[in-house]
RNA sequence: GCCGGAGUAGCUCAGUUGGUCAGAGCAGCGGAAUCAUAAUCCGCGUGUCGGGGGUUCAAGUCCCUCCUCCGGCACCA
């Protein structure tokens, strides 16, 4: 049995859970369960990031202090996952006492690494909106982009990461480790970035202006800013450094038994820059294990922008969970996005997601119990339940490889096609004909009895995507529980009784 | 501006290292069947594989060039 730790971004709390917070989290969901279902040990992290200025400012608005404010936004996020059925084994919080205290013990470490020092930060600061801007956001014209009030250059003490120094190093991982960074085309940003000359960091802001922080340990005038203190949380809930030890023996440099380092660290493209190189920098400097893979995945656009602008309708797949169900989004999320592409969003499309998994998976099942109930009084005939043999084994290999390889989409699509190959099979087996001839008991026996195994496979390779329809499926053919990869080969369903039910995925009235 | 990616049937897209690669799904047309959620299955595409040039016995598949679209270019939650 292996081991699997995967993560998502821990979300700013500022703001509501969104599709893009959605699509990362479910992405993640479905990896942690196929982990699961091929016997690994698995760690499935997500949470939320509390601190900085605008949960400072948004708490101060409310009238709430900063904490009051997080713990309202995560029972929003944590309301939100368990509607779309993520089942993440643990929710950290940047305000946890625990995460505090490996935040300063990694910057301890870089401390007496000697990768930290101290000099003034310059930039374009927005005495209006109380914080800096990028020359990117003020553009030529110099003005806040929110109010479009002046900025003025100005001058504070900061801390900063000596994350030029590593620069070579983490080139030179990257070169190496060509899968990496996920998909390729990212991989080349970041190297064409790097290419260019790579800075330091600054890691600190003056408490004097944002106090909603954690403490710079040899400087309480200074708090972390975002980076350290964000990125941080894979290593906390991993369990990989222990504050309470003396320095020395907190895991830097020689690891303690943990779930350190992840498998994957999941994220939207725009944030690709800090996963893969400020984060790898640091775990450098402060002599822990890299991430074995990091994978920044695209955005859903919507086709037609000018004409849904103008039109205000346009539709956020989410919204579509209340009349469809959360398990028809996540189908339609994964299974429409080539992983690590852009792809469009458009009603159409997902109408045509919803109708496959109607008519060939829903159909498929409901077909083939009622030809059990009706022919075989409900019961798996006692027969091989080999007449799909090959093609389920080519199904069931590609599968995992398109999901071993974070092309969860081809994935998916083996599964579908492996519907599809079934509802060929009852077509030229033709089970009510044969059940008009005494004679052909036998075929009729083995028919029902591979479509009930191919079902059973069925449910294995949809848990991650579809679990509850998936657990339903298994139920109704008498199984105790969903197979795991390693228990298809052996499954016999002789004998199960099954039940019909209604529809796993109804027909649904699209006005 | 620099770097990178994409442009393949009406639509969404697959197409490893050049040689059944001209494909799938959806839509459309025709047919079969009746176990099933009017669901399923089978058959049907004269596509300049963005334009042009080149390498090669052979190029969506490599090289050059042009056009169009998109992404990245540091402290952005």
């Amino acid at each position: 049995m292996g081991s699997f730790y995967l993560t998502t971004p821990i979300y700013y709390a500022s703001g509501e859970p969104h599709l893009g917070h959605a699509y990362t989290t479910i992405l993640a969901d479905v990896l942690a369960r196929y982990h699961r279902r091929a016997g690994d040990d698995v760690l499935f992290l997500t949470g939320t990031d509390e601190h900085g200025q605008k949960i400072q400012e948004a708490a101060a608005e409310h009238g709430l202090t900063p904490l009051e404010l997080c713990d309202r936004m995560v029972d929003r996020f944590k309301a939100a996952w368990v509607e779309l059925g993520i089942s993440n084994d643990r929710f950290i919080r940047t305000t946890e006492p625990e995460h505090i205290a490996v935040v300063g013990a990694l910057l301890e470490r870089l401390h007496d690494n000697g990768f930290i020092y101290e000099a003034e930060y310059t930039g374009w600061y927005s005495v209006g909106q109380e914080r800096y801007f990028t020359e990117k956001e003020i553009g030529p014209d110099r003005v806040d982009p929110i109010a479009g009030g002046p900025v003025t250059r100005i001058r504070e003490k900061n801390w900063f990461f000596r994350m030029s120094h590593f620069r070579d190093r983490l080139v030179e991982h990257i070169e190496k480790n060509p899968e990496w960074i996920v998909p390729a085309t990212r991989r080349n940003e970041v190297l064409g970035f790097l290419s260019q000359g790579l800075g330091d960091l600054s890691i600190s802001r003056p408490r004097s202006r944002i106090h909603w922080g954690i403490p710079i340990p040899w400087d309480p005038d200074q708090v972390t800013y975002v980076w350290v203190d964000a990125l941080t949380n894979y290593v906390t809930a991993a369990g990989a450094v222990d504050p309470d030890a003396p320095r020395g023996r907190r895991g830097f440099g020689e690891p303690l038994p943990s779930r350190w380092p992840a498998d994957v660290h999941l994220m939207g493209k725009d944030i690709i820059t800090t996963h893969a190189v400020y984060w790898p920098t640091l775990l450098m400097g402060a002599d822990l294990a890299l991430p074995r893979k990091i994978l920044a995945h695209g955005w859903w656009v919507v086709g037609d922008t000018k004409m849904s602008k103008s039109l205000g309708n346009v539709v956020d797949p989410l919204d579509l969970r209340e009349r469809y169900g959360p398990e028809a989004v996540r189908w339609y999320l994964m299974r429409e996005m080539a992983t690590g592409q852009d792809a469009s969003y458009t009603p159409e499309r997902f109408l045509t997601r919803y109708d496959e998994l109607r008519n060939i998976f829903g159909n498929l099942a409901h077909r083939t119990l009622s030809m059990i109930r009706r022919y075989r009084d409900g019961t798996v005939p006692a027969a091989p339940a080999d007449g799909l043999a090959d093609e389920t084994a080519a199904a069931v290999g590609t599968y995992r490889r398109g999901l071993d390889g974070y092309r969860l989409h081809e994935g998916f699509a083996a599964a579908m096609d492996l519907a599809r190959t079934a509802n060929g099979f009852v077509e030229t087996q033709e089970p009510w004909a044969l059940a008009r001839r005494p004679d052909a008991a036998a075929e009729l026996d083995h028919a029902l009895a591979t479509l009930a195994h191919t079902l059973a496979v069925l449910a294995c390779l949809f848990e991650p995507v579809t679990p509850e329809k998936a657990a339903e499926l298994a139920t109704r053919l008498g199984l105790g529980g969903i197979p795991l990869f390693d228990e298809l080969d052996r499954l016999n369903l002789a004998g199960n009784v099954v039940s019909v039910g209604a529809p796993l995925f109804p027909r649904v009235d699209p006005d």
